[in-house]
DNA sequence: CGGGTTTGACCAGCGC
DNA sequence: GCGCTGGTCAAACCCG
């Protein structure tokens, strides 16, 4: 297990650097929140969850006109440099960290399964398996790779729903239980052929009207038209809240890094559900590679589709 | 019958 | 080295 998810899962954060300096944000105060939403001290939301005026929901109302309901969607956040521990989000006491690492190996190598091709290569000649402890080869390729992880976008939705339709279509390869939590971890992968995309998904302990969604990797294909999900999911991204208009590059560039209102939404609207947001820093903050990252990620998010 | 889910086992990485 | 934990595999099972 890496570090990263240690820090997502045990709640424990770096003191020795805060959660805005590793964003590159200003640190706020407590009271720009309003309701002592947010506690630099120990980077947790504690009301956020009912948010009031003057937080990120009342930001995205104001300039994306959302408004909210049952199922909020309430912080992403993207793992920039995932070779050390990025950020550590912290929302409602749920942390949501992310980590985005550009894989070169993935990038030349696109639509090729880092993980389980790899994996899938050390079995024996006849394509089966040896044995269960044959499939331990491969260290040295597995550590070659280590470094390169996927990008990742990772954020939290409230919503009673486990698996969050999304428009792709998706295979649930494994459930773990999670450390700390009583509710377990599904594990995803993109059924489209050489898309290696995966996406995990657990609920939030701390609020089990939270989940938390993890996607890894970028999708090398478009929408897939002909699934159940294709309809919502076209109609969720040409819903009427769902304009270009409100999908915008300033969009991603005011919240990709700071808060989950424009990647979670499409997920989120997905439930004809609204978002909401937690209050993190309102600065916009620029930056075009998680703009670029997030848009092959969430092309449906750019390219919208008509019906 | 094909595709998805469940579930127990295995593996890798990390901290002590 | 050992134990813990996340991630993955794959056989068995389920379902339309």
């Amino acid at each position: 297990m890496s570090n990263e998810n240690k820090d997502l899962y045990n709640y424990q954060y770096p003191s020795s650097m805060s959660l805005y300096q590793m964003m590159n944000l200003p640190t706020p105060t407590p009271s720009s929140y309003g309701n002592s939403c947010f506690d630099p001290s120990s980077y947790s939301f504690t009301d956020c969850l009912q948010s009031s005026p003057g937080t990120y929901e009342s930001l995205l109302q104001k300039t994306f006109g959302l408004s909210p309901s049952t199922s909020e969607v309430f912080n992403s956040s993207i793992d920039q440099e995932s070779n050390h521990d990025v950020t550590n989000d912290v929302i409602g006491e749920t942390p949501t960290r992310v980590s985005a690492s550009s894989s070169s190996s993935e990038a030349d190598h696109p639509g090729e399964d880092s993980s389980k091709s790899h994996r899938k290569r050390e079995l024996v000649g006849d394509g089966r398996e040896e044995n269960q402890s044959s499939k331990k080869v491969g260290k040295t390729k597995k550590n070659e790779e280590k470094k390169q992880r996927e990008p990742r976008v990772s954020f939290m939705t409230k919503s009673e729903v486990d698996h969050l339709e999304d428009g792709y279509r998706w295979r649930k390869y494994g459930q773990k239980a999670v450390k700390n939590s009583p509710y377990p971890r599904s594990y995803y992968r993109c059924t489209t052929q050489r898309c290696n995309v995966k996406k995990r998904v657990e609920r939030s302990f701390q609020d089990p009207t939270v989940v938390i969604t993890t996607y890894e990797g970028k999708h090398n294909h478009s929408i897939p038209t002909n699934l159940r999900g294709s309809s919502a999911a076209a109609a969720m991204y040409s819903a009427d809240f769902m304009t270009p208009r409100s999908f915008t590059h300033d969009m991603f560039r005011s919240s990709a890094y700071t808060n989950g209102g424009a990647a979670a939404a499409p997920l989120d609207y997905g439930y004809g559900q609204s978002v909401n947001g937690n209050p993190t820093s309102h600065q916009e903050y620029h930056h075009g590679g998680e703009y670029e990252l997030l848009k092959e990620i969430f092309p449906s998010i750019f390219f919208k589709q008509e019906p």
